[in-house]
DNA sequence: AACTGTGTCAACCGCTTGATG
DNA sequence: ACATCAAGCGGTTGACACAGT
């Protein structure tokens, strides 16, 4: 299939062929990855250098994982990398063996488009109608609707702490949940939060690393393969404001948690698991210490729908030793 | 079977950055 | 210092496949 083809001035646009791939690969074979625009220079295609680039970085590269589904744990790092990095994809793409940055991109952009039409359809009015979606449908039904629900209208969201004070204001979106006021929880409530089925020590010393921020990865900036994460200091406590602790009511909500259930569990196929270089969450005692890899019964998939800085939210107590 | 909504992916565009003259 | 160009990056778009109604 040829799609959209366009030929502008001897500039071709569009889908590659199996021969302009041929082509490119030759140049490479012969130039390396440089001198793009050479090629289409030398007559060889008639592509642009910047077109020739992409292809070769994103399709024709050696070792792309190409037509593989980002697996629980790959997704687990762009989370976590997303959230200490914000929408650097190539830098994050560096991070995953095998991943271009557009992968990375997609990826997260399809996560993010889930996500705010879970959000929508848990707030939405029920007058809103039209969706083919049994599951959507079944959620408006089930969650408890929620007065003065303001059409959610996607965010472009430059980070995920955006993302999060979004879903929290959406969620909470009554004006009598906003109170300033804050409870003191202890992190082992937080369980909560989640798919009682999904908890465990190692999960929730993974949301509790996220929630005090004292996240390693930003040492992992400077030298990603030697990088191993220092111990975070012990915090317990954590602040939450009246519209989270509401929040939380609704997480004890079945259908709430639910939400942030997966959607689309990765296949967790263990027999073909690559062991990456991913970085590793802290291991310090049990302190953010993950076990999935020796507790088969742990979804990775916990991570893949749970924003990584949904605590972000909840600001940490100062420091009593500082 | 046709239609619709959704997810995924490839590719393009515009902008930025860095090297070079 | 400035201009130019190649390369890189992030945002966006459109095509396609698939599932549900």
């Amino acid at each position: 299939m040829e799609g959209k083809l366009v030929e502008i001035s001897q500039i071709r646009k569009g889908p590659w062929k199996a021969e302009e791939d041929e082509v490119l690969i030759n140049h490479v074979k012969k130039y390396g990855p440089r001198e793009w625009s050479s090629i289409r220079s030398k007559g060889l295609l008639q592509r642009t250098g910047k077109s020739c680039r992409l292809r070769w970085v994103n399709k024709l590269r050696p070792n792309l994982k190409n037509g593989c589904k980002f697996t629980a744990e790959e997704g687990r790092v762009v989370i976590e990398l997303q959230a200490q990095f914000g929408n650097k994809w190539a830098k994050i793409a560096t991070y995953l063996p095998g991943r271009t940055d557009n992968d990375v991109k997609n990826f997260w952009s399809s996560r993010q488009k889930r996500l705010a039409r879970i959000l929508q359809n848990s707030g939405a009015p029920s007058s809103s109608s039209s969706s083919s979606s049994s599951k959507s449908l079944k959620l408006k039904r089930e969650i408890p609707a929620f007065h003065d629900v303001p059409v959610f209208e996607a965010p472009k969201l430059s980070s995920s702490m955006e993302e999060i004070s979004y879903t929290m204001a959406q969620s909470c979106s009554s004006s009598s949940y906003l109170d300033n006021t804050e409870t003191i929880i202890k992190v082992e409530q937080f369980p909560k939060l989640v798919n009682p089925k999904l908890y465990t020590d190692a999960n929730m010393a993974q949301l509790e690393l996220m929630s005090i921020g004292n996240n390693p990865y930003a040492a992992a900036e400077a030298q990603p393969q030697a990088f191993f994460p220092q111990t975070p200091h012990p915090q317990p406590y954590l602040t939450l404001s009246l519209e989270s602790q509401d929040l939380l009511a609704k997480f004890e909500d079945p259908y709430f948690s639910q939400v942030f259930a997966p959607m689309d569990v990765p296949e967790l196929d263990s027999g073909n698991v690559e062991q990456q270089p991913f970085l590793e969450p802290v291991r310090s005692g049990g302190f953010g210490a993950r076990e999935e890899a020796d507790n088969p019964m742990i979804p990775d998939a916990f991570f893949d729908d749970f924003p990584a800085d949904m605590f972000d939210q909840m600001e940490p107590l100062p420091n009593p030793s500082t």
